[in-house]
DNA sequence: ACCTGAACACCGTTCAAGT
DNA sequence: ACCTGAACACCGTTCAAGT
């Protein structure tokens, strides 16, 4: 009668500590809006004691990068779901862009944290081929249209900066709380995609329903 | 001999404390990248004691906020002297849109933390006049562009707030170095403004030497 | 090999007390 | 009216000691 799950009081070692601090940070993140990120909270609730996380994680930061990561794995998840293989390429962009955004407002916290890891020092996260991921769903949507002739012929890797930034730049001030429609009209997203669209489709298809004229 | 600016301890009181604070933090906040922004530290080196400042803001988020404003007048004021009366819309687009970049590049620390302050609890600092201007006058020019025939009839403040998200998104990234050539390429931010402007400018003005092709 | 508990050097904030 | 100093409840991080 060593291991009984559920009544007996918790072991000296956890087993799969680092798993379950990793998982107790994103179910923070997720429930409690605006947390101020704190280990010695994350230990608490995991229930070891403040200093346990340091046998896994070096530092703060480093637990930060391996969160960082998970997110931009699940934004690419979300993306890759949205993206229809059959639709052309203006319509997988749309799609990617109301993903893109709907992961922003559905994870706020952790959309922040993901753009925000270590932002000072300069470290190889941005390298990794997980942080680039979902970027580069979006230039091979480009390059795809560009072949199919729906997307104006310009530097792939420029037009998806563009798509990024804005979408990020979107993201984060839709997150923010900052495109109040008082200032910024009802339909300021909308409009705004309907801009990035035309700057990306090619001469033809760009006038016709896709993005209506709102003068 | 009760007051010797130069020789004499310094006073009891400080005088312009609140005043001084604000410019410390500036200042603290121009040198050293990645600083943590704390209370303590400023009140060190402005001097006094590390409880003073609560005379003058009832909490950091306060001193954060008035910081904001003046980073937002700043901005303003960088996007200002970036403007020529004499240039057409585009022109002007293109110049703000250095600015704003030149801005963020001068000004990371300032710059994340303008588009941070409070971001957790619904403020009205987004509504504030100061926040707003360097928006407006992206909407000045685009409404003035739209009366030129220069910029494409759409709704003017969809297209502003794409700008906006555009230039943003495009700062932060690349403050946060981001944009790393090996895996952008090495004429990202001119590419991305190449199809911003593209989507903005009115049909005919576009394929001209404003926006060269890279394909 | 993994975890704990005390300890250290910091924070933000409050409050009685000083000038 | 403005400022100080001690105090409180927190952090992140380290390290000897425990299992």
């Amino acid at each position: 009668m060593t291991s009984d799950a559920s009544t007996e009081q918790k072991p000296y070692h956890h087993g799969d500590l680092r798993r379950a601090i990793i998982e107790t940070a994103l179910d923070m993140l997720q429930e409690q809006k605006g947390w101020q990120f704190t280990l010695r909270e994350i230990a608490r609730r995991a229930e070891v004691s403040h200093s346990a996380p340091y046998r896994h994680f070096p530092d703060k930061t480093a637990l930060l990068h391996e969160l960082a990561l998970i997110g931009f794995d699940r934004l690419r998840e979300a993306l890759v779901a949205a993206l229809d293989p059959a639709a052309d390429a203006p319509a997988c962009l749309q799609a990617l862009a109301y993903a893109h955004l709907g992961f922003g407002a559905a994870n706020p916290d952790l959309y922040r944290l993901m753009f925000n890891a270590d932002a000072g020092e300069p470290s190889d996260i941005h390298l990794d081929a997980r942080t680039q991921a979902p970027f580069r769903l979006v230039i091979e949507v480009l390059e795809r249209g560009q072949r199919e002739g729906t997307i104006r012929s310009r530097s792939a890797l420029g037009q998806a900066t563009a798509c990024w930034a804005h979408l990020h730049g979107l993201t984060m001030l839709a997150i923010d709380g900052r495109l109040v429609p008082e200032k910024v009209g009802d339909h300021a997203i909308e409009d705004a995609l309907t801009t990035l669209l035309d700057g990306l489709l090619s001469g033809e298809s760009a006038a016709s329903g896709r993005s209506p004229e709102r003068p």
